[in-house]
DNA sequence: TATTGTTATACTCTATAACTATA
DNA sequence: TATAGTTATAGAGTATAACAATA
């Protein structure tokens, strides 16, 4: 980490932001997925069901993209694709038992690399960032 | 921006970076580089002039991808490679009179970016968050 | 006409492996 | 033997364009 970037915003945050990913690939390998992998099944868990574009928009991602995250997720028996009932042209995109479980690990996992990545700071300024981070993160 | 993301620290993250880089790829499109470069060229201005594996180094990729790197900026005339005087294994990468220029400019530039990432918050909570990341993001 | 899922394709960023030339 | 630069290649991650099925 070079010094002469340190004070720099833009720096502070690419750096902030891999070593979050580091540490939350770390913790969620053990259940055989990524951070990425358990945001998503956190964006699929609704109770209503929710189509690939539906979830797409959640993740910020294009629905042509969503279609090889959700390949992955199933191959894994994570989520499951059936036909929505109602209009036949989406897919409900739903955890199955197995997500269900792994979502819950999950969880406790990444609540434990919050704990984690905030360790240097106090519990007070651990919660002062995520608070200066949400009003500075949604534009 | 989905709300039921809204407080998880990987996701704050990861949009704090995404809206930093595009605040910082606008301001300096007029100077025809992305903020990816312009921190390129920060790591380059060195009075002793370095070698590609040291500003590879500096901004923490590999030195096989510090190439085209360097390609990019050469075409633009903002750095050029010459021959190590002492080791004829390395390039010395400087930025031209053009690329101190330009640097000079991206300076100015990153400062408004910063200002302006930082809006939403007061003066004491801009520099508050700049010392919450230091602490975490310096592993 | 518009939307959903899909495929093909391409672009960015980055790394690993292997080569050349030096040391 | 080891290092610096280079090239070829490959793997993420993501987007655009075009198509089929459906609305």
């Amino acid at each position: 980490m070079p010094a002469f970037f340190a004070d720099r915003l833009g720096y502070l945050l690419k750096h902030a932001n891999l070593r979050f990913t580091e540490l939350s690939d770390a913790a969620l390998a053990p259940l055989g997925i990524t951070g990425r992998q358990s945001a998503l099944l956190t964006a699929i868990d609704d109770p209503d069901g929710l189509s690939q574009q539906e979830v797409a928009d959640r993740v910020g991602v294009d629905r042509t993209s969503m279609v090889a995250l959700i390949d992955e997720l199933a191959a894994k028996d994570l989520v499951a694709r059936r036909p929505h009932p109602a209009d036949r042209r989406k897919n409900v995109v739903e955890l199955t038992p197995n997500g269900r479980t792994t979502l819950r690990k999950a969880r406790v996992r990444t609540e434990e690399v919050e704990r984690a990545f905030l360790a240097p700071l106090s519990a007070t300024d651990g919660q002062r960032l995520r608070v200066l981070l949400q009003a500075v993160a949604g534009q």
